[in-house]
DNA sequence: AGCTTAAGTTGCCATGGTTAACATTACCTT
DNA sequence: AAGGTAATGTTAACCATGGCAACTTAAGCT
């Protein structure tokens, strides 16, 4: 065969099979939802056979560790765009979390749906490449409480862990239900936010006491 | 055959598929998750071949949606009773459902799981059965959150549908923390459910007003 | 009795996860 | 450069599962 044809003709070894399997999932996830991802289709997405995978990921649910864990470092990465902003007030700081944190749910419904559903923290099913990545951002909501309660944003009266579970907790249930298309839509995204936003941060004037 | 043999022979028909396998269904998705459910399974289980339940369901997505509007019945038995009980405060009503609802999601997580899952929602799969036996709970969640602003006992300057989706969206959010075990567990639940109402009724004092 | 139809049954197919055995190539050692 | 090894891919095959088709049984009405 000539030179040439390397660029068309298919190699044997793909190269960068690991990364290209997690980023083709994550696309064919967010297109189709995880129930409808296949090993096989995606595969063939990537154009490689069928079993290829599996010399990358130990089975199905290893993958989409992988595809979660990568979505937990796109998050953080937001996630300390807001803490680093100088230029806003704390409140402005804790909306804007909140507001960033509904919005990524929504616009990446399925993600979301993997990140923080059950289909890989059920039973222990969860990697340790997935915990590493996952478990700051818990921590990271556990430390910001603590901070807002600080500042009189929430009440300090309140333990961090159960308030940090609970306002987390509300985020995480509005976004259920904003994906699952329970009961709410995504017009109403900015409605509900600041309605939460108030129920919570009205705690300012007793707390502060 | 003799007449006796009427109790250990197997009949041709079963009699009461329907509901047997809606029953079945039920404990063995609380058993082992929903994922893990299969109509042969289910069918053996019940003493019936693989495709009998195809003469009784369309499909699997019809039998999980029978399942879950059981599931819903069953709710709202719990829910009447509550605001049946004319020995509580509103207050103390308010809490109990609280406490009620989270305590029914964590004691059937998979039944949970499914009633308000992605499983049967996404994507309009959800049949008529289960939407009539579900809406109604949800329309429920609205007037009482009405009622609840009336008594003081919510902030009535919020919107009141924006309100419901608020307050239930922390049930939800806090149910599934606890069903998918994400960084919370059951040994807190009263704790954290305290935690949120501390944060709900002490609009009390400004909603009043 | 006989017809119709609901309710069950076995056979069959496609999809999909997963393992096993074999093929190819990258890479390291000598 | 030659050769060996491990990594990476490939095909074949297995098994579970959802679901359709064609056939069977029996319940129930006329």
């Amino acid at each position: 065969m000539s030179e040439g044809d390397k660029n068309n003709k298919q190699k044997y070894h793909h190269g960068n099979l690991q990364n290209s399997l997690v980023t083709a999932a994550t696309k064919m996830i967010e297109a189709e939802g995880i129930e409808n991802l296949s090993l096989r289709k995606l595969a063939i997405s990537v154009g490689v056979s069928r079993t290829a995978a599996y010399h990358h990921f130990t089975d199905k649910n290893d993958l989409l560790c992988a595809v979660a864990a990568q979505g937990f470092i796109a998050w953080k990465a937001i996630e300390e765009q807001v803490f680093n902003d100088t230029t806003l007030t704390n409140e402005q700081q804790y909306r804007q979390f909140f507001l960033n944190y509904i919005q990524f749910a929504a616009e990446n419904p399925s993600l979301y749906d993997l990140m923080f559903g059950r289909t890989i923290w059920k039973e222990a099913s969860s990697t340790q490449t997935l915990r590493d990545a996952a478990y700051p951002s818990f921590q990271y909501q556990v430390e910001m409480t603590k901070t807002w309660q600080a500042q009189g944003l929430l009440p300090k009266s309140e333990n961090t862990l159960r308030l940090a579970q609970v306002t987390w907790g509300t985020m995480h249930g509005i976004a259920r239900l904003l994906i699952d298309g329970i009961y709410a839509d995504s017009n109403n995204i900015d409605e509900m936010c600041e309605c939460a936003l108030n129920l919570f941060l009205a705690q300012k004037s007793t707390a502060t006491s």
